[in-house]
DNA sequence: GTATTATATGAGAATATAGTCATATAGTCA
DNA sequence: TGACTATATGACTATATTCTCATATAATAC
C-alpha cells in the first residue's frame, strides 16, 4: 500500500523529469496552447513533442481539448503549478549554495 | 540559457522520480538515518540502495555524513520537503478526481 | 470527392536507468 | 595485527526512455 503510493508519486515526478517537458509546462503555464506553438516555443520535433505531451496527459499533469484542427493543451491542476514553483525554488537554493562557495573562494 | 535551467530542474525532478527514492525521502524526512536502517525501511538491496542514495546526493537532494562505520543521510534543504508535499498534493488531487468519477458511476 | 494542415502513432535505433552480484574500501574492535 | 561490519563501486544484464522517420488519422477548405 505504502509502496503503491510511492509508485504513484514517482510517476507524477517522472512525467515532469525531462527538460523538454519542463519547458512545455513553463510555456503552457500562462494558458492553454496548441501543439504547433508549443513545438516552436520549445524547439522540438512535432512527433517527439506529441509523445512528451501524451506522457504528461497520462500522468494527469496536462489535459487537452480539440479546437478544430488544433489540439490545445493546458495544465490540469493548480498543484502542478505549485510543483513547478517548488522545483524552481530547489534550483535557486542549490545555486545560492554554489554562490556561497564562489564567494568563499574569492575571499 | 533557458534550456539549461530546464535541464537543471529536470535533473532535480528525476532524482526523485523513482518509487524507492520517494520511499527513502519519506523515511528520511523525519531526520537523518543510516543506510542500513533505510535499506530495511524501504526493503531494498544494500548495493542498489547505495546507488539510489548517491543519485540523490549528486542531484543535491540529500547529504550525508560519516558516523563511525555508518553513513547518515538526510534531506539537504527545506525545499525538498516542500517538493515532497507538493507531490503528495498532486496525487491527492488526482485521487479526488477519480473519486468523483466513482461517485458519478454510483448515482 | 481532393488537397491541406495539425496532430498522433508505430517501428526501430540509440541511449539511459535499474538491478544483481562480486568485490573493494574504510572504520571499528579485539 | 586480523576479523568484522557498513557502505560504495565495477561489470554486467535487463529494461525503459528518448528520438527519428515514415505513416496514419482527423478536421478543414475547396
Amino acid at each position: 500500500m505504502e509502496k503503491l503510493l510511492c509508485e504513484k508519486q514517482a510517476a507524477i515526478a517522472k512525467a515532469m523529469a525531462h527538460p523538454v517537458r519542463i519547458a512545455v509546462l513553463e510555456f503552457v503555464r500562462g494558458g492553454e496552447q496548441c501543439v504547433c506553438d508549443i513545438a516552436e516555443a520549445v524547439s522540438t520535433e512535432q512527433s517527439n513533442l506529441s509523445k512528451h505531451l501524451s506522457v504528461m496527459v497520462n500522468a494527469g499533469v496536462l489535459t487537452s481539448r480539440k479546437d478544430g484542427l488544433k489540439v490545445m493543451y493546458r495544465i490540469k491542476t493548480p498543484c502542478v503549478l505549485k510543483f513547478l514553483n517548488c522545483l524552481k525554488d530547489c534550483l535557486k537554493e542549490q545555486m545560492a549554495e554554489q554562490q556561497q562557495l564562489l564567494d568563499a573562494m574569492n575571499e
